[in-house]
DNA sequence: CCGCATCCGAATGGATACTG
DNA sequence: CAGTATCCATTCGGATGCGG
């Protein structure tokens, strides 16, 4: 069983773009932030409330990229006078919403198997890793 | 839709090794290498070659993490009367294999995606992500 | 309210040479 | 064959201050 088809070697896998959904997967944020706007719209700083341990510059850069890749759309409903922009909405996109439950399933899996990893990193006494 | 009850916090979050997974997963490589040592055993230098743009350095601590955490085997088949390790297998765990159809699912998510992808990255007109 | 700019330490990815 | 040792570039995550 090959990972379905995907090409081995860099440029390939560079021409689709598993290694992109695999990193945004893997990056801390990106799949909380995702599950989040999925259920509603949240705003900048309702996202950084809600989120503990996150800072804005990372949240920023999260929405960015998720915006980026089409997972989250990013709404400007307020403007000042001055030209700044006084509210904003995330949502997920329907794009965005099509991964949540390939997510959501890998989280499940984690949650079912919690016991084995534990075991399995507490057995381990091979050289370190890094 | 939250993740699946999966908490929000930081400390919880490392409670559950949800982030681990997710985590690994991430990781460049790491599911690359654990569909080929589904599919059957590899040496080490096998699966280097198998991997194009692969250097040994990231294929040792890819392999390493993946055999600290369950999901690999690594099997010490010969040793010279020096002592030295002279052939060895790796193997996809049970764990590891019940992992693999959900990381392929995602792979399957992103080739089936892939032009709605582009074309949002190609529409993209936001500040510069990085 | 919604960010961006700057600075920093840590982790990650990679090339290459060497060893038992 | 199966790694380890070095060294280096890039990226990531985070803290904090400033600005429209």
């Amino acid at each position: 069983m090959s990972l379905v088809e995907v090409p081995v070697t860099t440029e390939q896998r560079a021409e689709c773009h598993v290694s992109d959904v695999m990193a945004r997967v893997g990056e801390r944020w990106s799949v909380l932030v995702l599950s989040l706007v999925a259920d509603r719209t949240y705003g900048f700083n309702e996202l950084d409330r809600a989120i503990e341990g996150l800072s804005r510059r990372i949240l920023t850069r999260t929405l960015r990229t998720l915006e980026r890749d089409g997972l989250v759309q990013r709404s400007v409903l307020g403007v000042s006078h001055h030209g700044a922009v006084e509210r904003v909405e995330y949502a997920a996109t329907p794009l965005g919403r099509s991964l949540l439950p390939l997510v959501i399933a890998l989280g499940e899996w984690a949650v079912e198997h919690e016991t084995d990893l534990r075991e399995a990193q507490a057995a381990y006494a091979g050289p370190p890793v890094r």
